[in-house]
RNA sequence: GGAGGGGUACCCAAGCGGUCAACGGGGGCAGACUGUAAAUCUGCUGGCCAUGCCUUCGUAGGUUCGAAUCCUACCCCCUCCA
């Protein structure tokens, strides 16, 4: 039974596109509107796998939206999966996941919280683990749940229907993450459930199982997964491609500035609070030939200041433009010491102890290349040696600095 | 349980007695060009006490002057049949 749809309010209007903003999808749109019209504050649930402590740029998608919320007056909690960490998620695996103790799913929440309320109003968030209500659930109460789905359906998971196919194994725990995500929607009674777009299926059996016990089902509301630096894989640790929220200021400000353009509008899109009105004039600004660096200070301005303040992402950018349009060198360089053993020391293994490079190897061929500089002369002789009792500053290629001293 | 195929450097993938530290591609790094972008071109992409030495081709042995390449055993993965 459907409740005659009224006009929305013009405020209602602009908090619908603030939801709607960078979503993929939602599920259903009409039964998000109509909840909105009832002027109650949403439950809405976020759901995260305790296994990635770091976080990146790439989950901060999913905060930002769950932000969002908070500003527009909603009940955000904040889940962390300690109970269903004990299953792994299977999605978009093509091989069983291995569970985690729970030591070390204890410890991983706890980093989780300490980086989350970079983006999260910590006075608005209200976190849970959903061991909380799944450890009573006992063997009947997953047995009841069980019943609820069927192994057909489960099938109709892309991950689980291929690895099916392809004779690969799916433990039959893995089949009851879904039931149990979709029993932390009942428990938590969400009216709106955020997840990335690999998590829809997830999500979906959230919904149905709220209907069968008589709940008004979640909306769905999917995010897209952020590209890395790459601008082509998703962003991800083991990939090597993401920007983390705890790195330094500068490593953030000079990552997002090497990011391609195209991909500085994905960003600007998922990753900025900025009113959408001000995306697209930049864009404009882009067409008439404005220098897509300097809006890509912009973005890179504020995701510094938002993970550290606002005076570290100016000092950033002023050390960018000194560093890499002005070719300075960094303000603060590493000092660093290095022992020569008989008086004097080749080259290489000074760029290696210092850490500039990884072994001494690698260090005559970045010489052969003409990436070596010491006090800002290029230098070719791989076999030179550095006196003790010398300081100078080393660099290779452009990004890697350090003031060495030879004792 | 039966039959067959395969495990090579970060990934994919050649090689099947010496010329192999191992073709090629991807990725990565560096140089040129630039806006630390993209695109493009070029080079590099085991280690070290460095014109030489040492260790790598699933693991352990063996044959040989010499093996990633041949033999034996073992471990792991895949395909087909039951």
């Amino acid at each position: 039974m459907k409740t005659t749809p009224r006009h929305l309010t013009a405020a209602e209007k602009e908090a619908l596109a603030e939801i709607q903003r960078g979503a993929d999808e939602i599920i259903q749109e009409t039964e998000l509107t109509q909840r909105l019209q009832r002027g109650k504050p949403l439950r809405v649930k976020a759901g995260f796998d305790p296994t990635a402590p770091d976080l990146h740029l790439g989950h901060t998608v999913l905060l930002n939206k769950m932000r969002q919320f908070q500003e527009l007056g909603h009940h955000v909690m904040f889940l962390i999966g300690d109970f269903t960490g004990l299953i792994g998620d299977p999605s978009g695996r093509n091989v069983t996941r291995k569970p985690m103790s729970t030591e070390q799913i204890r410890a991983n929440a706890e980093t989780y919280k300490q980086q989350v309320f970079k983006v999260l109003d910590r006075e608005r968030t209200e976190i849970c683990f959903n061991s909380q209500w799944c450890t009573n659930l006992g063997a009947e109460g997953v047995i009841q749940l069980a019943g609820k789905y069927t192994l057909a359906r489960m099938l109709e998971r892309e991950d689980f229907k291929s690895r099916f196919h392809n004779n690969q194994a799916i433990s039959v725990h893995e089949l009851l993450y879904p039931l149990v995500q979709g029993y932390d929607s009942i428990a938590m009674r969400a009216d709106v459930e955020l997840g990335g777009t690999d998590q829809k299926f997830n999500l979906l059996v959230g919904r149905e199982l709220q209907k069968e016990s008589g709940q008004e089902p979640q909306i769905v509301l999917t995010m897209p997964i952020l590209e890395g630096l790459d601008g082509i894989q998703k962003m991800s640790k083991s990939l090597g491609n993401y920007i983390g929220v705890n790195e330094p200021p500068n490593e953030m400000f000079g990552k997002l500035m090497s990011i391609s353009d195209s991909l500085m509008w994905r960003y600007f899109e998922l990753l900025s609070f900025r009113p959408h009105a001000q995306i697209q004039r930049f864009r404009r600004d882009a067409e008439q030939g404005v220098n897509p660096r300097d809006i890509k200070f912009h973005l890179a301005e504020e995701i510094t200041a938002r993970f550290h303040d606002e005076q570290a992402a100016v000092r950033a950018r002023n050390e960018f433009i000194e560093r890499f349009q002005k070719g300075a060198l960094p303000e603060n360089m590493e000092e660093k010491t290095v022992a020569a053993a008989g008086g004097a020391i080749p080259i290489a293994n000074v760029l290696r102890e210092s850490g500039l490079v990884a072994t001494t190897s690698d260090g005559v061929r970045l010489i052969k290349q003409g990436a070596v500089r010491v006090d800002g002369e290029r230098i070719s002789d791989t076999k030179m040696r550095i006196p003790a009792g010398t300081h100078h500053v080393y660099q290779v290629g452009k990004r890697r600095v350090a003031r060495v001293k030879v004792v």
